[in-house]
RNA sequence: GCGGGUGUGAUGUAGUUUGGUAACAUAAAGCCCUGCCACGGCUUAUCCCCGGGUUCAAAUCCCGGCACCCGCACCA
């Protein structure tokens, strides 16, 4: 039985993970997460939001699923994701149409089968109307089209993040081991938007000597710090490096190994449409070897730039100069009379491309482009007038750094990473190692045994944990040891007992997941104890 | 999507070759026991992936589907 298939058995056994829709026969692609896998995950989320709302300062938000066309048209997705694959009928190999030769198959020349493979899921908006809609496939977009509004809300002050925790929803063609590639996902991301030639961190400092272990494009293996890694230029600026090793960090944390979690780059052919630089933080598995689990990638001004462009909404941010300058400017005046008669409907799309068009000599003709098609507007319908303004600041459209978190993939190796099997007394006995503050149970509480009024304080004691913010569960059916194994198994760090002398002297035991060392700790301490060390 | 393998209580397995009362371990529930690490006793509940076919009779043989695992392909 491979680790795999141990962690498996147990999560589903012990309400983790199950496999969706299994009465009536599953679906492939999509898990359940049971009682304690949903605390698990919701605490690995909260770390999240910890890191980035916190002490990053970012905001979250939360934007439709359904997403519609023109959306995912502009960012590309919906070409992106349709590709044309055709299959050979005679040696059933696939390519991209591009890839065929005069319509054949480009290996053995025989026959092809066209399909479109659209990776996002399809639905409609509306019952009579049925606008087309998809499932978003990444929660970041969300953010994008609400720029110009979240630019406002941060009070026009460049760089500033947002981010979102939700679904992602991708018909992968064969979804596998697993929680490791689904068809519906959780993603944590953050879309941090900056100056294009401002990628700093003002925390830089903090984690500048932090290791981070690189595979670069070359597939060079490399361990060095946050800050040499940016001045070599193995890393592009100081925003991506930062948020590689901050997120080294938060994998840390959450019970990740440090030595299994490595940053590869991807390669200019594997660059996402919207990247120009991506770094991977991959986690090793015994099971699958490394595993692309969070991507930090730059995505220039790419995304703002094609919702700019197609929506016309000029989402662009402005900057001021230290001093205003006074420039000539030669400035594009449509003379609308001769538009309108030429150009007819088109005329108003027209004059707003042509709005703030700016020249450096006299020209003869311009191009616009409405609707995708380009228009040649020749000099007869405009002027050019030269003027001299004085310019407090410009334009421009930001850049973002986006590191992107598959929630789902990070929680397996979670428990890859923290479960232990150890020999007892000559039998099998498995430990979930978790650290305190992620794991769904913080304490169990147990009397001793089930007798001479024991119990009663135990509950009291259970009772009094939870008031206090404390997920706790209380058990006293099977031996004390039994109990204690159930709690290890699932991973709950403390586990309190109450026995005889708690009874003279109000003091229980706390006892230690990961070494079963014990210590005496007095009842009204007990909540305060813990506290300290979940958070 | 293609090829191969697998599908039996909650979990892990036996049984399938040779059709005939489905077994074992772990986990679970209840009662008892229990002065600290799954180890005791009694009791209980829970299974043949789904649909068709062959047969007096199917977990077992045949066909189809679905799911899982492996390989190939695919993979923001």
């Amino acid at each position: 039985m491979s680790v795999y298939e141990k962690i498996m058995s147990m999560a589903k056994r012990r309400g983790f993970l199950y496999p969706s829709f299994e009465i009536y026969g599953g679906e492939a692609g999509f898990y359940d997460y049971g009682p304690l896998g949903t605390l698990l995950k919701n605490n690995i989320e909260n770390k999240w939001r910890h890191f980035y709302i916190i002490r990053e300062r970012f905001f979250e938000i939360s934007t439709p699923v359904i997403t519609p066309y023109e959306v995912l048209k502009s960012s590309g997705h919906v070409d992106e994701f349709m590709d044309e694959i055709a299959t050979c009928e005679k040696c059933n190999l696939s390519f991209k149409v591009e890839e065929l030769k005069n319509d054949k198959c480009p290996v053995c020349g025989g026959d092809v089968k066209k399909e479109k493979l659209n990776l996002m899921f399809e639905t409609h908006i509306g019952v009579k109307k049925r606008k087309q809609a998809f499932l978003r496939p990444e929660t970041a977009q969300g953010i994008f089209v609400d720029f110009y509004l979240l630019y406002e809300f941060f009070r026009r002050k460049i760089p500033f993040g947002v981010v979102q925790i939700g679904k992602g929803f991708r018909n992968e063609v064969s979804p596998r081991q697993g929680i490791i590639r689904l068809r519906e996902f959780s993603m944590a991301e953050a879309e941090i938007f900056f100056e294009p030639d401002e990628k700093e961190h003002p925390n830089f400092d903090e984690i500048k000597n932090d290791k981070i272990k690189l595979i670069t494009e070359n597939d060079e293996e490399i361990e060095i710090t946050a800050e040499e890694a940016v001045k070599k230029r193995i890393v592009g600026n100081e925003a991506l490096a930062y948020y590689m090793a901050l997120t080294k960090k938060f994998l840390k944390e959450v019970g990740i190994d440090e030595g299994k979690i490595r940053f590869r780059q991807h390669k200019k052919n594997e660059l996402a449409h919207y990247a120009n630089e991506c770094w991977d933080a991959e986690i090793y598995s015994e099971r699958f070897g490394w595993i692309e689990c969070v991507g930090i990638a730059d995505r220039s001004a790419y995304d703002l730039e094609a919702h700019i462009k197609s929506s016309g909404v000029d989402m662009r941010a402005f900057k001021k100069f230290d001093e205003s300058k006074k420039v000539k400017r030669r400035i594009i005046k449509p003379k609308m009379d001769k538009i309108g008669k030429k150009f007819k409907e088109k005329a108003g799309k027209i004059l707003k491309e042509m709005k703030e068009f700016e020249v450096n000599d006299e020209i003869d003709k311009i191009f616009v482009e409405v609707d995708r098609e380009k228009i040649e507007i020749g000099r007869e319908y405009f002027d050019i007038e030269e003027m001299e303004v004085v310019e407090k600041g410009e334009k421009f459209i930001p850049h973002v750094i986006e590191p992107s978190y598959g929630i789902d993939r990070i929680f397996y190796f979670i428990l890859e990473h923290n479960y232990k099997e150890i020999e007892k007394e000559g039998e099998k006995y498995s430990i979930l190692s978790l650290p305190a503050n992620i794991s769904p149970i913080k304490a169990g509480v147990f009397p001793l045994v089930s007798k001479d009024g024991l119990p009663e304080i135990a509950r009291k004691i259970e009772e009094d944990l939870r008031k206090n913010g404390i997920m706790s569960f209380y058990d006293e059916s099977g031996s004390i040891g039994r109990r204690y194994a159930r709690m290890d198994e699932i991973g709950t760090p403390f586990c309190i007992t109450v026995d005889y002398q708690t009874k003279k002297d109000n003091t229980v035991t706390i006892r230690f997941r990961d070494t079963t060392e014990q210590i005496r700790v007095e009842i009204d301490e007990i909540a305060e104890w813990i506290k300290e060390r979940i958070n």
